[in-house]
DNA sequence: TATTGTTATACTCTATAACTATA
DNA sequence: TATAGTTATAGAGTATAACAATA
C-alpha cells in the first residue's frame, strides 16, 4: 500500500472494516446491555437536552417510526420519560431520567470493554494516539454527510 | 477533548460514530448494488482464493448458516460459483467468477462514493492523511478481537 | 394543509435449533 | 461420533405506507 491519499480506497476498506467491527461489538453484548442505538438515542437526550421524537430521528437520520421504537425500549426501562407538550398538543416531549444519567455515566456496557481491551492489548501509545486523532474526524463525517 | 489516551472514550466514541456512518452508508445503498456483508464476503474469496462456507464464516466471524444466506446471493447475481469437493464430499467450495471480478474491480458502490465525496468535502489533506493512518489499526482489530 | 406521532408490515442481517449427508 | 452444509424460525434495526390528532 502506497503512502499517497487514495480516498477511494480509505472509503472502501472503512466499510468493511466498520461492518467487522459492529459485529464483534454486537456479539460481545451482553444480556441487559443497551443496543447501540439506544445508547446513541439515550446520549443524544442527554446531551440535547429535552427532544420530540422528530427532532431525534432526524438528528440520528433514521425515520420517527425506528426512532420511535428504540425510544420504546429507553422508556419500558425507565431511563427516559415521556412528557406531553403544553404548548403543542401534538408534542411528546423526551426527557432522561436519573436512572437514565446513571446509565450513561456508569461503564455498563460490555461493548466498549470489550474494544478498549483489544486497543489496549493490541495498539502501542502512538498507535492510540493516531486512532484518536481519527476519532473526531469520524464523528465530523458522520454527522455532516 | 484533552490530548490523554482516553482509551475508555475512544471505544465509546467508536462505536456511536460506526452506527452512524453504518447508517448513512446503508442509506446510499443504491438498488442493485451489493450489500456490505456481500462485499465484503466477495472480496476475502478474491483475496483468499476458493474457499467453503464454513472457512468464510470463521474468517467473518458469522455464523455458517448467515454466511451461507449470504452466498446465495452472491450466487444468485453469478459473481461466485459453487462446486463440489472431489476429495470430500460434505465440502462445497466457493470461488469468485470472471462477473464478481468486474464488480470487485469496479467502482459500482454508491456507499463507497458516498463516504468518498464526504472525506473530500469535509477534510483537509492532512486530515485525510490522520485518517489513512487510522484505517490499517482498525483493519487490524477487526481481525485480531 | 402541514406536522407529530403511532400502528402495521416488510426487508436485511444476524442468531440458534434441528436436520441430512458424508467422513 | 464429528464435520459440512441446509432449512426453519426468531430477534434487532431499519424502511415505507396509512392513519389519527393537532396546528
Amino acid at each position: 500500500m502506497s503512502t499517497d491519499l487514495n480516498v477511494e480506497e480509505i472509503a472502501s476498506s472503512l466499510q468493511i472494516c466498520f461492518s467487522l467491527l459492529m459485529r464483534r461489538m454486537r456479539q460481545a453484548q451482553e444480556s441487559g446491555d443497551l443496543t447501540v442505538p439506544q445508547i446513541s438515542a439515550l446520549a443524544r437526550i442527554d446531551r440535547d437536552g429535552p427532544n420530540t421524537v422528530t427532532a431525534l430521528a432526524k438528528a440520528e437520520q433514521i425515520s420517527p417510526q425506528s426512532m420511535g421504537a428504540t425510544l420504546n425500549a429507553l422508556e419500558a426501562r425507565g431511563l427516559i420519560q415521556r412528557s406531553a407538550d403544553p404548548a403543542d398538543g401534538r408534542r411528546v416531549v423526551l426527557s432522561i431520567s436519573p436512572a437514565g444519567h446513571h446509565v450513561l455515566r456508569g461503564r455498563q456496557n460490555a461493548r466498549a470493554r470489550q474494544l478498549e481491551k483489544a486497543f489496549l492489548a493490541e495498539f502501542t501509545t502512538s498507535e492510540l494516539g493516531q486512532l484518536m486523532a481519527a476519532v473526531p474526524l469520524l464523528e465530523r463525517v458522520a454527522a455532516e454527510m
